[in-house]
DNA sequence: TATTAATTATACATACTGTATGCTTAATAT
DNA sequence: ATATTAAGCATACAGTATGTATAATTAATA
């Protein structure tokens, strides 16, 4: 009848263990380019090592873990490189930044990356936790245009409000991924991407 | 034991109104944003008013259902305009011919056609349908560029035989749809392609 | 020592895919 | 006119998936 917290120790360090040992398990199957929709929760729990239910325990749904991968995704690629381009006080150089960043990270695991996104055009309930992430893109590029000062206060010209969020399409998963299948390499696409870039902002 | 051809007739013709209203069902499904996985065969069957048994008769499998659905829209589309396109002599018209072809097309359905998308991106089956048709604009792209004479015989510069991949990727669905779901209209959509093409070729 | 978090085992309800078998009906061929 | 066939449907079944309920186990923590 008393409660007590637990605040923390080595059971909640075990339960993140278990975490990250189960979305590593998830990637390992949605990177193996044979088994494109095999991906049940037990096929997880077995390349986990662990039992079917732990999943459930862990996190709530299928959903819920598919939503997790996202997370855990962006701190296997470099996602934090993007707080640096932020810092950065020349806003072209921070341009150049974020475009490098956003290529690094979908360069980072592209299959898993491809199907996460598919699924989460499937499922609202992931598909919303996405699009939420995918809008920082264009508040990101807006920041930027904002100090390049191209962009100020008065909005009426429409031309300008729409240079954001063709920024944020140019940096998309998307257009990386059409790009890198067509057979660009990392280097050619970010070379592109700039090119892109400059036209859109100096259009 | 001796074999009758029955070439064609009434029977025919009313399978094909079958599989059309079988299609026309799974569209309707799919474009309902409400309800976003629960396409069951059995939920088309009920939409079409037919057995479920008979959507399996008429389309092998669940991959053949979707993969013909992919046809039917390109039907309900405007896509025969991509052969005017082509008839097209001036090469920057045919450009923008079907720079506006392809943005009508994609806005022809837009939900459907992401969730269909979606699928394939899961299924081997149906990508590989998808994308051998993606790589269509490619091969118009670069049939444009060939007229232009700005892609002469020798592939001696990398910085050329890129810029086909790059006008498929500004006219696929998913450029499309990062400018459409960021509020741009058709209208503006098409301005912005036509820019981002006009600058990619002149560089 | 009692309590609790984390994990597992067993079982179950529900739903979906795909196949097998056979039946019916209307169109078609001889 | 009669046999044949395509199209569609009813029932049943096997296999697999998700998600939940219930209870048991184990190790960490109060």
């Amino acid at each position: 009848m008393c409660p007590r917290p637990y605040k923390s120790g080595k059971r909640q360090t075990s339960a993140a263990e278990t975490r990250v040992r189960i979305l590593e398990a998830l990637r390992k199957l949605l990177a193996n380019e044979s088994s494109p929709s095999e991906l049940s929760m037990e096929a997880v729990a077995r390349e986990a090592d662990i039992s079917r239910l732990t999943i459930y325990y862990q996190f709530k749904s299928r959903s819920g873990l598919l939503e997790a991968l996202y997370d855990h995704l962006a701190n296997r690629g470099n996602m934090r490189q993007m707080s640096e381009a932020f810092r950065e006080p020349n806003p072209r150089t921070a341009l150049e930044k974020m475009i490098r960043t956003f290529v690094q990270f979908w360069a980072s695991d592209p299959v898993v990356i491809r199907r996460l996104r598919a699924m989460s055009s499937l499922d609202t309930e992931i598909g919303d936790g996405i699009r939420a992430r995918d809008f920082r893109r264009v508040y990101a590029a807006n920041e930027i245009l904002r100090r390049m000062n191209k962009h100020p206060r008065e909005k009426t010209e429409p031309q300008n409000s729409s240079v954001a969020e063709i920024l944020a399409m140019l940096t998309s998963f998307e257009t990386y991924d059409a790009l890198s299948r067509a057979g660009q390499s990392n280097d050619a696409i970010t070379e592109i991407l700039l090119k892109l870039a400059h036209a859109t902002i100096v259009s």
